[in-house]
DNA sequence: TATATTTGTAACCGATCGGTTAAATAACGA
DNA sequence: TCGTTATTTAACCGATCGGTTACAAATATA
């Protein structure tokens, strides 16, 4: 399920996130504790950040650790700059 | 109702109509006689567009041409911008 | 082996989204 | 004035969203 990236930085929490791992590596647990909603709810956003490529998963034992992939916000930037010309 | 700019993008058909009203000034029913929806629902996306400050309205008689106003995207290419250090 | 830890998945819920059709409002043209 | 044109609003609909709790699965540890 190819996801989109415009889609995906549009929820708050989701930005949040990738602000958070774009610092260092977390894994899922680390990210929640920062955030007042439950584990999977974290669980299921980056989820979705992943689905569209921003978000890449390193897994260690039972724990995946979460990297941000910054990349993919070149769709959006691209988009942008288009109309920097005006 | 002040409207987040990252949620009014999030919609492709949001991303074409600023895309079709940055070339040219246009009012609201040639700018839905370009996507196969119905008119409200062209109206409905512009509202939400005009929240976030991306599109302005010039009435004139009757008609209401939609002008974009897209200094707003700096808000995402700024959020973009941070993480370009990386 | 038994237990604790890390995570994902399933089932559900209320709110919001993007769409529709029908009706209301307002301005133009005959 | 009356009909046409441009647009918004209201009421509704199914799908998706972001959240929850409960449970399953897999790995680490005592």
């Amino acid at each position: 399920m190819r996801r989109d990236v415009f889609q995906a930085i549009a929820d708050p929490t989701r930005r949040e996130i990738l602000g958070m791992i774009a610092r260092e590596k977390l894994n899922l647990n680390s990210v929640a504790e920062n955030f007042p909603v439950s584990r999977p709810a974290i669980s299921r956003h980056i989820k979705i950040l992943t689905e569209c490529g921003l978000v890449t998963i390193k897994q260690l034992g039972r724990e995946r650790f979460c990297e941000a992939n910054l990349e993919s916000l070149n769709q959006v930037s691209e988009w942008i700059d288009q109309y920097r010309i005006f």
